[in-house]
DNA sequence: CGTACACCCTGGCCGC
DNA sequence: TGCGGCCAGGGTGTAC
């Protein structure tokens, strides 16, 4: 699930519960996760206290009071829960696909969940964070003023591969991905297929507000969405929203009177939902 | 360099 | 009920 604003999210349902407090336990249920987990992983963490957490691209940052930093990443299917005392409800903390647990030192269990296991997690020093490999070739924050339409043209500039594509390398932009590339480039009535290049200049500037829009409504309905999880199983991350295109096949294009329906293309190797009335 | 594609892994769903 | 095929929100390594 998680794309930017599902990360933010997570973020942001994830600081009050452990800014400020320390890691009394960690375990560890699995040495390798997308990549494997450092060495004396949970030794390292224990006794740490958490100063922050943040996001930077689909990553999590938990800044550490030895100058560390605990980077996770949820790949796409990964998940934390946060189980409060006494633990209600089926989460135990213990299913087949929890594979780390952070006990907080007020009995607070944050547990981190992936059966596809692409997520992963590591600790990096903090002033060795912006010139790590996972981190070095970022493009700019998609909300941040370092995303504007002169800057995403001279991205797109001379590009031979379609727009769809361009905008989920996490160079170009970070945080974008299928579901929200689809959703902003319906918005701006673009097409997927159009080359990169093409885009550069008029349309990335009509296109730059379409995806601030939709990733900042995504993080709006996940707000709600984790208030209402509060009390529930604490599950963050998961949420519905209401998508214009993505995963509609078939479904009247919901936005215009062009009487089409939203179709599904392949590109590389990647679905790509859009309606070829409205975007051009 | 940019681009295309296989691949990592598990689970859910659909058709037979 | 079982099995094969296909699909899934991400990112990287390799080959051209």
């Amino acid at each position: 699930m998680p794309e930017l604003p599902e990360v933010e999210t997570v973020c942001r349902g994830l600081a009050p519960t452990v800014e400020g407090r320390v890691f009394a336990d960690v375990v560890q249920r699995r040495k390798t996760l997308r990549i494997p987990l450092p060495e004396n992983f949970a030794g390292r963490l224990k006794g740490r206290r958490v100063l922050s957490v943040r996001r930077r691209a689909k990553y999590l940052l938990l800044h550490l009071d030895n100058g560390e930093v605990l980077v996770i990443h949820l790949g796409m299917s990964g998940r934390i829960t946060i189980l409060e005392p006494p633990d209600q409800g089926g989460e135990s903390g213990n299913g087949k696909h929890d594979h780390v647990v952070f006990q907080m030192d007020d009995n607070v269990r944050v547990v981190f969940t992936d059966p596809r296991r692409f997520g992963l997690m590591t600790l990096i020093g903090e002033e060795a964070l912006a010139s790590h490999p996972l981190f070095c070739h970022l493009g700019p924050e998609p909300l941040g003023n370092d995303f504007n339409g002169d800057m995403l043209s001279d991205a797109l500039r001379g590009r031979r591969s379609p727009i769809k594509t361009t905008l989920l390398d996490q160079k170009v932009v970070v945080g974008l991905g299928n579901i929200y590339v689809c959703e902003a480039l319906y918005r701006a009535g673009i097409s997927p297929r159009r080359t990169a290049a093409s885009v550069a200049g008029k349309r990335a500037e009509r296109l730059v507000p379409h995806i601030r829009d939709v990733l900042s409504e995504a993080i709006e309905a996940g707000g709600s969405s984790l208030r209402d999880y509060k009390g529930a199983d604490g599950e963050l991350g998961y949420f519905q929203n209401a998508h214009a295109v993505y995963g509609r096949e078939g479904e009247p294009c919901p936005g215009c009177d062009c009487d089409r329906a939203v179709q599904r293309i392949v590109q590389s190797n990647r679905s790509t939902f859009f309606c070829s009335a409205r975007q051009r």
